[in-house]
DNA sequence: CCGTATCCAATGAGATACTG
DNA sequence: CAGTATCTCATTGGATACGG
């Protein structure tokens, strides 16, 4: 290219800071363990804390209990508390989680066509005679 | 919802080991530095080290180089030698880089209509009569 | 059951100085 | 110019144990 198309430039102007506008809803959204705790609460619906905890492999329950609070007070998680014993809290994805299906979706679709070419770019790269 | 539409469950069903099959999606392209990386190279076209060295604040030339190499590793990035004294080096995105245009389009798009209640959620959230 | 508290190891990243 | 080398620090996250 070098001046052709601009896709992505629509929203470059507001740029704060950085020269990124993007940047603050990637650190919303793609932190770590949030697609994972995100993304089974939307396949799965409302749910419990045990149950995001086995369903999500390798999370302890320190880091999904801190990702849980940043995601309720990001407005994309809902906790109900019920005070009975034992106690039973549940959690679910709120209407502003759900509004990034359709990204997340094309992201996956993204990942269908173009994560073999990023393997095989991988693979490549490193089998090149030390240039 | 609990048991509703479900607009992403599409590829679900080929989790690997992780309930989330846009994982490894996520660690190549938001980790930390790359959308800003792309993000320039794909705004101003092919430039030289020092060109995003000074357009994208606050990064140390340890962290641009290990990021850009990261970058041409995975196929996103093609990085050009010319062996002259100086040395010149030259960064453009790739036709795979380029590829996510629509999704970074789409991200921005999310970001523009949401981010505004996120932040409202945070407010409230904060402002709560330690409930 | 649903967390919290504490300690500790690993990774990421800033500062600084230096080289072909 | 385009990095590399070293050092240090801050943040994350795992392991473990415990509490309401």
């Amino acid at each position: 290219m070098t001046g052709g198309d601009m896709t992505w430039t629509a929203s470059a102007a507001t740029a704060p800071d950085l020269a990124c506008p993007i940047g603050p809803v990637v650190d919303i959204v793609f932190s770590r363990w949030t697609t994972p705790i995100l993304w089974t609460l939307h396949t799965h619906g409302r749910q419990r804390f045990v149950e995001l905890e086995r369903r999500i492999t390798k999370i302890t329950p320190k880091v999904l209990t801190q990702r849980l609070r940043q995601l309720e007070r990001d407005g994309m998680v809902v906790r109900t508390y019920h005070p009975e014993v034992p106690p039973r809290v549940e959690y679910e994805i709120s209407e502003l989680g759900r509004s990034l299906a359709p990204l997340f979706a094309h992201l996956a679709e993204w990942s269908a066509t173009n994560l073999p070419k990023v393997e095989q770019a991988r693979h490549d790269y490193d089998s090149e005679p030390t240039a």
